[in-house]
DNA sequence: TCCTAATTGCAATATATTTGCATTTGCATT
DNA sequence: AATGCAAATGCAAATATATTGCAATTAGGA
């Protein structure tokens, strides 16, 4: 599905600034900070404005449309979120209710890992607890 | 261990300032940022400067007397890195080594957990691959 | 086509961090 | 105990990152 598509589904309205910026999201290999987001938008769109990327990565980050990432940088970086991809489950011990997380710890540990020269192929990361119900 | 040996070990200087900001961190129960780290140092030492701060942060860092931890505000938030304190694993499928990692994904994520009403009791992160030798 | 709320650009501001430089200080060595 | 010097500090300025107020523009439904 194109950008269009994917913004009236989540009934944002249709600019192209708004577009540039999740085009540049989606289309990126690599997580991105909002300085190499706006960079790229500019290059697509050259009278793009710093302040309305950041605007629009807060309004897709409400939206579920991209993630937020945290790194040892001291900037931001973000990642498209596409239904289907790669997350991690939060489990209650009482009910059994599996919730899906969004995030990944992996993404922010591969600088860290390339470093020491390790290959990581596989990894597991799960959560127990009580859910919401369960720790009344 | 006061903090004026576990400097000593290190081979750092001690300077007033440099042992009030470990100080400060290593009796803290909870994770803090600069802005907390450089405020709680100045109730101890107020003519400590943040600039110094920050520079004894990258110190401190270096020599894995604390940890950096990404969060998703934008400002940077360490802990006490001790010696036998929790960690994860990251294990090679070849070798069978284990090499410790000194990071902790639910550090970040108690504040995630706690707006959807989740209580953790436990975890699960362990990480595979091949480790530097065995990817050759 | 018209209307309105949402969005944008721009400049100003806020917040977080780094850096240059003169001064001070820890500490090894005499 | 006195000395020397690299390391550390304080301060101000610079840089990086992110947010906000406001007037002008624009998307999209009526």
């Amino acid at each position: 599905m194109d950008v269009e598509n994917i913004l009236r589904q989540s009934n944002l309205k249709i600019t192209p600034q708004r577009k540039t910026i999740l085009k540049v999201i989606a289309e990126s290999d690599i997580i991105l900070d909002s300085q190499e987001i706006y960079q790229e938008s500019a290059r697509l769109l050259p009278s793009i404005n710093p302040s309305t990327v950041y605007r629009n990565l807060d309004i897709l980050l409400q939206s579920g449309l991209i993630c937020k990432i945290n790194t040892q940088e001291n900037s931001a970086k973000y990642r498209i979120r596409e239904q289907g991809s790669h997350h991690h489950h939060i489990i209650c011990k009482k009910c059994g209710t599996s919730i899906p997380l969004d995030f990944c710890p992996m993404e922010e540990l591969d600088n860290k890992l390339e470093k020491i020269g390790f290959t990581p192929t596989e990894h597991r990361f799960e959560i127990f607890g009580y859910c919401q119900k369960c720790s009344k």
